[in-house]
DNA sequence: CCTCCACAGGAAGCGCAGGAGT
DNA sequence: ACTCCTGCGCTTCCTGTGGAGG
């Protein structure tokens, strides 16, 4: 047998409708962000000081996932520094998320480590790190800290305090904060000093409209896929599915980059309804799935209990009807945690942390609870799935499977 | 009406892991 | 390297609630 081709040839040399797949991906900030025109001026004018020698007000930024907060403040931060770099004046910035940098101390380390690219503080004490940061502060530099999904902080009353502390010890230079989060309530969290001084000014990003989330799609479109490749009925559907479910835009490029992927490999050369419609599917699947596999153990079976008792459909034993089918106690659930727990494994919760669960899945999205009413003997909830009960139950087989 | 049932959900406390201080 | 401290997941205990049933 002569191997004439590499395996790679029929693969490279497939059609696609794709111009540049990299600019529908999630990941990609765009150029232009249209809708927040008003915004992106609004944090030009207050960073804008920081140009002028004076510090820049603390701003807090809250939204929803999807709205552009970071897109926003990204593009803000890297016209500043362009703009300070070329006229030569002292301010400098720098963006942390805070999910992967969630202490006080690991986001010092971080925001330092950029200041003196050369040196390595990691093992430090946080009071010599603070320091540092003073000490380059104090070269008459004003520094703008940009710390994304600022919720993530364990000690976060700590990390501003000593931030604005931080201001009062300079009489030349001045650290500003920008922190953005998609959890308003948080911020009720904080204590009181840490509120005022972090939120100074406020911003909230609402959800973008299906009108809205078309004319994004439509400028992506053009820059991602080839011409007149992506039917506009097709383009109008993604942004009316994303509007209606949450007004965000991650899911709506998700929504046209897995259309896009369906279409590529069934050899089409267009994206049309249907394949929005089914990239719809997969697009909730995966967010069902990675919503599951960063569930607890415990709680994956919990809701595993849930979705094989649902698929069991039992009818509900001396229910006087008006319930629907697929409701459940939440006693039987929990006689049926028990029971598979110790099937495949040894630990059991207690039914107060069952209920913990039951609340936090409920939060989730993936359950749905009432309480009982008439007919009902003493108080419960009843319970039903979310989503397909077949699709949840193998879901969690494959995640527990690993 | 009272009592019991079948739970909900708050409060306190416990053991553990990992980070800070020494 | 060592203790000390603290947040977290969880248990235990407890009080509250609303219908069923006598």
């Amino acid at each position: 047998m002569l191997q004439t081709q590499n395996i790679f040839e029929k693969e490279f040399a497939k059609e696609t409708i794709f111009l540049d797949r990299n600019m529908i991906t999630p990941h990609y900030t765009p150029k232009v962000l249209p809708f927040r025109e008003t915004y992106i001026e609004d944090i030009s004018n207050l960073v804008s000081k920081t140009l002028k020698g004076q510090k820049a007000d603390n701003l807090f930024i809250y939204g929803k996932t999807g709205t552009g907060k970071t897109s926003v403040t990204k593009h803000v931060m890297e016209q500043l520094l362009e703009f300070a770099s070329q006229k030569n004046l002292p301010v400098e910035g720098n963006y942390v998320n805070c999910r992967n940098h969630n202490s006080k101390y690991r986001i010092l380390v971080k925001i330092v480590k950029e200041f003196y690219p050369e040196e390595n503080f990691l093992g430090f004490s946080a009071a010599f790190v603070y320091e540092k940061l003073l000490d380059y502060a104090r070269k008459e530099k004003h520094l703008v800290l940009v710390l994304d999904e600022i919720d993530k902080v364990k000690d976060l009353d700590e990390l501003v305090y000593g931030l604005t502390r931080c201001n009062d010890e300079l009489d030349k230079g001045s650290i500003s904060i920008i922190g953005i989060s998609n959890n308003l309530m948080f911020k009720d969290r904080l204590d009181p000093r840490t509120k005022s001084s972090l939120c100074q000014h406020e911003m909230i990003f609402p959800p973008y409209n299906a009108q809205e989330l078309s004319e994004i799609l439509e400028q992506r479109t053009e820059i991602a896929f080839k011409p007149d490749s992506v039917e506009g009925s097709a383009i109008h559907l993604a942004a009316a599915i994303a509007a209606q479910e949450s007004g965000d835009a991650r899911t709506a490029v998700m929504l046209l980059l897995h259309a896009g992927e369906i279409s590529d490999k069934k050899g089409l050369r267009k994206v049309t309804d249907l394949e929005v419609k089914k990239a719809k599917k997969k697009v909730e699947e995966e967010l069902i799935f990675n919503m599951i596999s960063t569930l607890p153990e415990q709680q994956q079976l919990v809701l595993y209990a849930i979705s094989s008792l649902s698929v069991e459909k039992k009818p509900m034993h001396k229910i006087t009807g008006a319930i629907e089918v697929g409701v459940l106690f939440s006693g039987e659930i929990y006689d049926e945690y028990c029971r598979l727990s110790k099937k495949f494994k040894e630990t059991t919760v207690s039914a107060r942390w069952y209920r913990q669960y039951i609340s936090e899945l409920e939060m989730y999205g993936l359950i749905v609870s009432t309480n009982s009413g008439k007919g009902i003997k003493g108080q419960t909830r009843l319970i039903k799935l979310g989503f397909d009960a077949e699709k949840i139950k193998g879901l969690i087989e494959k995640e527990l499977a690993t």
